[in-house]
DNA sequence: CGGCTTTGACCGGCGC
DNA sequence: GCGCCGGTCAAAGCCG
């Protein structure tokens, strides 16, 4: 089990050729899995912190595997979804495309028991512009939901790239193993990797992306989501569909 | 008992 | 107009 992190990135870079549906934020993450050196449970979903229910799977043409779609099953009127599919040529490669983002504050990131180093308020601010409780799954809500498919969803197209040089993964090899690590897994994360991604502090020549990004209303809820993914994703790309 | 997975069918869009 | 493909829903079953 060498659980070395192998950066594949790839960018996709489609032009928008749609005239229907705008466009609607794709993060596509490549996985690399072998930790399967002598078991093949861990194969699915180590996915992120949140949890997500599948709810269809279709073989994908040009493709001897499956695409599984899942949904965000924390909250009832989160758009989030997931597709997790398994690379042509490499079965050990997973695919996932991200699509829309959560409304919601995931798990409790911050509510980690040890809270050393986030000095945040426990209602900091959940969200920005704050869930759409009153409404209800029906309710067109999109205070948060920009992803959906409204016109305030532009042309949303970030690229992050996790400059994950440390070949130490002490989390992930707890995640492969299990998602109940995933106190220790917080724990563990020492000071995330703040600095990696200017999110909330715009200022590298990747401004374009994060010009964008500060419409991105899930801030607190995404960095999270970020940190958590940094653990697991060998490389994470947000790609604008067409 | 609740939640999630699974599988088939259905629907919409696109290409030919 | 038909067929192909991808995506989603819905019902049933299983597991915890």
């Amino acid at each position: 089990m060498d659980g070395s992190v192998k950066v594949s990135k790839e960018l996709k870079h489609e032009a928008q050729a749609s005239k229907k549906r705008r466009v609607v934020q794709k993060t596509v993450v490549t996985v690399r899995i072998e930790a399967n050196v002598g078991k093949q449970k861990n194969e699915g979903p180590p996915s992120d912190f949140w949890s997500w229910r599948k709810y269809g799977q279709k073989p994908i043409k040009g493709s001897p595997y499956p695409r599984g779609y899942y949904r965000c099953s924390t909250s009832k009127g989160c758009s989030a979804k997931k597709q997790v599919e398994r690379c042509r040529t490499d079965a050990s490669m997973l695919i996932i495309t991200y699509t829309s983002s959560h409304n919601h504050p995931g798990p409790d990131l911050s509510t980690t028991p040890n809270t050393l180093n986030q000095p945040k308020d426990p209602q900091t601010q959940p969200i920005e512009e704050t869930p759409t409780t009153p409404k209800e799954d029906h309710q067109p809500q999109q205070p948060i939901t920009m992803a959906s498919d409204e016109d305030a969803s532009e042309d949303h197209f970030h690229y992050f790239q996790s400059t994950i040089s440390h070949e130490e993964d002490p989390f992930k090899v707890n995640l492969e193993k299990t998602h109940d690590s995933l106190g220790v897994l917080f724990d563990e994360e020492p000071l995330a990797y703040p600095h990696l991604m200017t999110f909330s502090t715009p200022k590298s020549e990747e401004n374009d992306f994060f010009d964008e990004l500060e419409e991105l209303p899930t801030s607190s809820s995404f960095t999270s989501f970020m940190r958590s993914g940094f653990n697991f994703f060998d490389d994470r790309i947000l790609v604008l569909p067409s």
